[in-house]
DNA sequence: CATGAATGAGTCTTCATTCAT
DNA sequence: AATGAATGAAGACTCATTCAT
């Protein structure tokens, strides 16, 4: 009995996986999330998704939960194993930077499904960045490496552009500068 | 003849100049771009809009220059006016930022059009602002004010959070906080 | 054994009796069929629901025969209180006008299992009505209220339009209005 | 120029019919309205259908018109040609049977068509309906063939059961019963 | 017997695009 | 050149029906 109720347990289970993959690569790609197409992706009916996710909104409320917050989850990690600066520099180019330029739709989509649902899943997910800007900054501060008073808000303003990255290019170099701007920026002194 | 010839011209700009103002519009407010809804808008049939623009990318651009033009534009008249500083902060402020929150429409479009054709339309919109931020700064080298060497890109990219100004809020203020967090990481020394 | 036999069987009957209740508000309220929707209201599976039911058609029926059975019950207790002429008037007013102008639901949903199923839902419901009728037609013969020879069927669809009064106007007035002009037919005479 | 707009205007127009001829169809046959299957069986896309007749209560509507209007026109005719009584007696079996055991899902279209929209198109459609039912009982009253002070409301519900012939049955006979018993109903005297 | 997840056919609706006039 | 009717692909969504557990 109980072995049953798992089998169909772990089938379901195995569906609502395939079809979060289906749903963040189409938006990571295109930006365009379709029902159908993401059950011909996902290799289920449209009807699967619909019963796992019955809105746009609850299906991109999904991905982000799954996707973004391993980027948010990193910031404690990094802050205990490298000092502040570090563990800033490190978050921002290969954390926030690597998972930014492939999230341009997903952004869009957050956006669109605040509009049409009542969550506002764009605002939470924003205050979550710039929480996590926030207690990097604040590990700085203490560590005397960034000046005290600045608004994390700003910070992560600035590291907006980040979202205009080219996978195909050369980000890596091009978040290294933008960071390295931004730190002269955020030094202690006048 | 020549004046039936010069009335069919005179007929065609204006066609021209309805659609594009329709679709400004539409980008604006909805960041929709349907071929048949900007014919309604213009007054003009879908075939038209068709004659005028043949792919959406082609549409898509002519708005772009359409309305971005002003923003590079200003930058030879505030350097002519003003300091280059002064010019820096001025621009950012009240011509890039002011735009940039109402645009995030054409952005997407910008961006889905580079998708759809083959022509790099965001690209070109994308080279034009980092032209108009390299005169800035090339002022502002020349005048001793920022270190030479700063990749012009950079700063853009840095600039580019202010697309997701709110402009029912304290854009004004936030926008400040951003120029000032990168123009000290701008100013020449260690 | 047979306690759990019986604990079985009237779990059965009751889930049975949940699902034609559900059924019966569907109908009469949206006039919609949808097992779906009545296993949720019955709070059954669906599967549980097709057990019963196997089809649409026998879903209707059974609920025809639930909700309609009362109005031709009432026949043979109003011919036993009341003059054949009385009972008559009474039934189509009291009985058949009251129940008939909430069942348009019903009524559709009768038809639409005909076309669809091979049984001839709407047949069986109809002919149930016109032994109703007929009855107390012979009862009105006997008194010599009514001359003989009147086909039931026919009066049976004189008093079809009643199906159309709304229950929100002045369908007894109306209902009184018919009734009489058809009796004003079925006198004795010329 | 003219030629070419009348060749254009045919064809829309040759669209416009086949197009309410399949609707009529499938509304007599199985009370659906599917947009996608009137398109299919009038060999047109579904997009043309949308073009002609932007909702199912346009289209309900427009079959209405282009179906039922023909029995009420017969009305005056009738009267013209023949006398009073036989007027009533050809048009309730002639011209009103015949029509409305084939609508029923026009009947049906019509009463959800004004839930829909806001336009009381079923209403309408009863009213002229009573309307030439209340022509023909004046033009017998004043023959005197019928007793005055008949409401043709209650005559037209007399009729109502009509709805629910069979046209693949013995419905001449039928309609000839049930307008001789409201006739009887109807006559002069006590 | 009961459950409810899965399926997919079918309906609605919008829109990019073509093309006859 | 301009027009706009026509087309049909494509996405959203619902629901009848099946079937593994």
């Amino acid at each position: 009995m109980t072995g049953a109720v798992n089998l169909r347990r772990a089938d379901t289970r195995r569906n609502n996986e395939r079809i979060l993959a289906a749903a963040a690569a189409s938006l990571a790609d295109t930006g365009e999330l379709s029902f159908n197409a993401i059950a011909r992706t996902a290799g289920v009916g449209v009807g699967t998704v619909y019963r796992h996710f019955p809105t746009q909104g609850a299906l991109v409320l999904a991905v982000y939960r799954h996707e973004v917050q391993q980027i948010l989850d990193a910031v404690p990690i990094l802050l205990q194993e490298k000092s502040p600066p570090e563990a800033f520099r490190t978050w921002t180019t290969d954390h926030l930077a690597r998972y930014m330029m492939t999230k341009r739709g997903l952004a869009d989509a957050l956006r669109a499904a605040t509009n049409a649902d009542d969550e506002d899943v764009a605002g939470k997910a924003y205050e979550a960045m710039v929480g996590a800007v926030r207690t990097l900054l604040e590990a700085n501060v203490e560590a005397g490496t960034v000046r005290p008073g600045l608004d994390p808000e700003t910070v992560a303003r600035g590291l907006g552009g980040l979202l205009f990255l080219d996978p195909r290019g050369d980000w890596r170099r091009q978040t290294e500068a933008l960071v390295d701007l931004l730190w002269r920026g955020m030094r202690p002194g006048d």
